[in-house]
RNA sequence: GGAGAGGUGGCAGAGUGGUCGAACGCGCCAGACUCGAAAUCUGGUUUAGCCGCAAGGUUAACGAGGGUUCGAAUCCCUCCCUCUCCGCCA
């Protein structure tokens, strides 16, 4: 959510920031609604304050004289009764568009509207000569890793099993992010896998409706989270934060439910698009004044982690019109993949990370006591530190040898206690 | 799942219709005393919105939402959460 007062005072760069964002909002008939709003507001409280000020009188009021200010206080109590009536339509309504407003944009972010447009920053690694490169799928039917066929029969399409080795690996991959985090000062978290529509909204997501990618649980306010993003944002929810205790880092471990409605064909080959994985993520909250530096400090513990799994990736600088709502800046990592590219190979996303500045904060009300004693609004920032399935695909796929076994990567073995597949 | 108790300021805890944005205490901040500290004393100490150059004014919030009333922390309804006991269970 953006800070209303910035809009009133700001209008044009915020219309413009909608624009390049690819977000369809009219700020001027945003205006119009605030102050229409702000017009009901002082209506109603002056209201208010006159039944206060008659039920004050009432305290050390005659006998005589109570008849009449009950008569007042009455009309003054249908009078509030319709002005609240108008005023909380025209809030809702003001209250609703204010949440379709996209996070403002770093200005370095490059402009555009798809991910064409989007930054390769650097490629990192190389890709392995092979006369005869395995996508993963091959990879798992050789070795009976992956299973979709009874994936599909228990839960359907894009469910799976992962099996033997594959499974132990899953651990590894997600025990070696945990640790290497928590060297870095991170608080390890379990997180629940579900959560509630408000902190759903908090963090800047759809719970219900049309377009949702999120599976909600029926006759409830719940939901099934996407990314432990939502959980460890909505943690500090309606908190005032020390200004000691920040940065305050987190790697919270969930399973992640996604309905990933309306994606077909190769984009989903696979595990590449599924409806549920494991993640571990990174979640920080810190002052305005950290947030640029600990997003690179997020960017580099991912690159950290896919060099340590020996995955070539690129580094990408996502583009205005694609960052998504709540991201003031958001950097993808996207590790090669041999699936993708009509079998030559390609690259395909493996981790994100986000600057939110205080958007999701100010939805979530978590604010850090500064040191002159004010409050303000806390930043936040995600990055994935492993997300597994996409990550499996580039595991398997990277470390794959020409007679098809695959060396697992020095730093999973001592977390995995095995060297080789197949 | 059954029975009961309860949710009030940073903590603890009073308050059962108007004198309550809220006692007393603890904590915290500032000052006095002191060479300094402790103790003691004095004052201050929730958050957010709106109006205002400011001083200041005003509205709202006692778990959440609704209702009764001229007036609600206080009465009524619904929901959420916590605790105790019983049952069940990984």
């Amino acid at each position: 959510m953006l800070d209303p007062k910035y809009i009133r005072e700001h209008a044009t760069e915020v219309q413009t920031n909608c624009d390049h964002r690819n977000v369809k909002i009219d700020v001027s008939a945003w205006l119009k609604a605030d102050e229409r709003r702000l017009a009901l507001l002082q209506t109603v409280e002056s209201l208010r304050a006159k039944r206060n000020e008659v039920a004050d009188k009432m305290k050390s009021a005659s006998a005589e004289d109570r008849p009449g200010l009950i008569e007042q206080g009455k009309s003054l109590k249908d009078a509030l009764a319709a002005g609240e009536a108008a005023f909380g339509e025209v809030d809702a309504d003001w209250k609703r568009q204010l949440l379709a407003f996209p996070n403002l944009t770093h200005p370095a972010s490059p402009i555009g509207m798809t991910d064409d447009d989007n930054k390769e920053l650097r490629i990192v690694g190389e890709v392995k000569k092979l006369e005869h490169p395995l996508d993963h799928i091959a990879l798992g039917q050789k070795h009976d890793l992956i299973d979709l066929e009874r994936g599909a029969k228990v839960a359907g399409a894009k469910f799976y099993f992962l099996k033997g080795k594959l499974a132990l690996l899953e651990q590894a991959m997600i025990q070696f992010a945990l640790s290497y985090l928590a060297k870095e000062g991170f608080t390890a978290m379990s997180t629940p896998d579900l959560a509630k529509d408000d902190v759903l909204v908090g963090t800047g997501f759809q719970p219900r409706g049309p377009e949702t990618q999120i599976y909600s649980i029926e006759n409830s306010d719940l939901s099934l989270i996407g990314t432990a993003e939502i959980t460890l944002g909505g943690y500090h929810k309606d908190e005032i934060l020390p200004a000691s205790a920040v940065p305050l880092k987190y790697a919270g471990v969930s399973h992640c439910y996604r309905t990933e409605a309306g994606t077909y064909g190769k984009e989903s080959y696979g595990l590449y698009r599924v409806h549920q994985f494991s993640k571990v993520e990174m979640f920080v909250y810190c002052t305005p004044e950290q947030s640029e530096a600990v997003h690179l400090e997020l960017l580099r513990h991912e690159e950290n982690i896919f060099k340590a799994l020996e995955i070539p990736f690129r580094v990408i600088d996502i583009c205005s019109g694609d960052l998504g709502g709540p991201a003031y800046r958001k950097y993808d990592l996207e590790a090669w993949m041999w699936g993708r590219g009509e079998g030559k190979g390609g690259w395909g996303e493996v981790t994100s990370t986000s600057n939110c500045t205080d958007f999701q904060a100010r939805r979530l009300n978590v604010r850090i006591k500064n040191d002159n004693g004010d409050n303000v609004y806390a930043h936040t920032l995600n990055g994935t530190a492993i997300s597994l399935a996409r990550a499996i695909i580039a595991v398997l796929e990277n470390n794959q040898n020409e007679d098809g076994s695959i060396t697992i990567p020095k730093a999973l073995v001592p977390f995995c206690g095995f060297e080789k597949i197949g």
